[in-house]
DNA sequence: AATCAATTGCTGAGCAGTCAATGATTCCCT
DNA sequence: AGGGAATCATTGACTGCTCAGCAATTGATT
């Protein structure tokens, strides 16, 4: 066997291997799930996936502070790409930004009225979505391994 | 309590739901292991981790004949995305176009030499950080089971 | 107290994808 | 055989992000 065709043997090899697999459907399946939900949101309730991201972190305890800063954080944004998203939501009327009190550099954001409103219709077609393609095809015994398992994912990419 | 703080405590509890909670953690946990995984491949071997998901697929079996149709259906992409995606490694030397015996409209994709040796070095550079962030966090027992999830929710999305 | 470093949000330029429309080919049906 | 519908790749116009650089503010050190 000459070089080059070791070389495609092994490329094979690795393009086959179990890792390479398992990690792509994790991908994939994130991805595919993340468009179908973002699409139904768009449909019906006419906000992106991610705002409703946003949303559900200002209405889950409306007293907390919550700066564009911790937003883009929790995310896994840049600063610019929040700056852009929380300039399209205020433009949309969902959200508003308010001058932090502490700090004259941050800039915390809330929900408005209609921000909340939205946020609650899009919560049950979000239930609906997760219901069907994420909690339903997953065995029960699975699912609490399953969160678990992304828990430590979570942390193990945090902690870097 | 008056209509609009009911519409708060609403919007509260639907923002806690462990639903919400678990659904997000999935899409966060994706999304930060590609991000990983990209700037690690730009880095070290300059490519991005949808270039190398493409090459997975043609150096799998060099034999098989892989379209753009096919790629664009297995990554989830649009056939526009593919059309660019595939402009931009046929311009880096990665892949080679060729047109398919059997169907005029469709375009074959196939790996270049250089192609295969650029998959190989990324090919261990992605099993290190698929190594470090996917496998080792998550509890031997839990493994198996996550990827059967994962499986199952794949194929209920593919099937609708 | 003064300065230097770090943090926060914003802006211009660029990149990687989408959507809608198009031309070329193939499939299906009668 | 012939005509309409479907399929494939491509392009132009747009979107939503990133990156690099900025000004304003704050923190840390001496």
């Amino acid at each position: 066997m000459n070089p080059a065709e070791r070389e495609n043997d092994d490329a094979a090899r690795a393009a086959d291997s179990r890792l390479v697999q398992d990690f792509g459907l994790l991908i994939k399946a994130a991805t595919r799930l993340e468009q179908r939900i973002d699409t139904a949101l768009r449909k019906e309730c006419e906000v992106s996936h991610t705002m409703f991201e946003v949303l559900i972190r200002l209405c889950r305890r409306p007293d907390e502070e919550i700066s564009q800063r911790l937003l883009a954080d929790d995310l896994t944004l840049t600063s610019s790409g929040i700056t852009r998203l929380i300039d399209r939501m205020e433009g949309a009327g969902l959200v508003r930004r308010v001058p932090a009190p502490g700090d004259r550099r941050s800039v915390l954001v809330e929900a408005t009225d209609h921000g909340r409103a939205v946020f609650l219709r899009a919560a049950t077609v979000h239930a609906q979505v997760v219901e069907r393609y994420f909690v339903a095809p997953v065995a029960r015994a699975d699912y609490a391994r399953l969160t678990h398992a992304l828990g430590e994912i979570d942390k193990a990419l945090r902690d870097t």
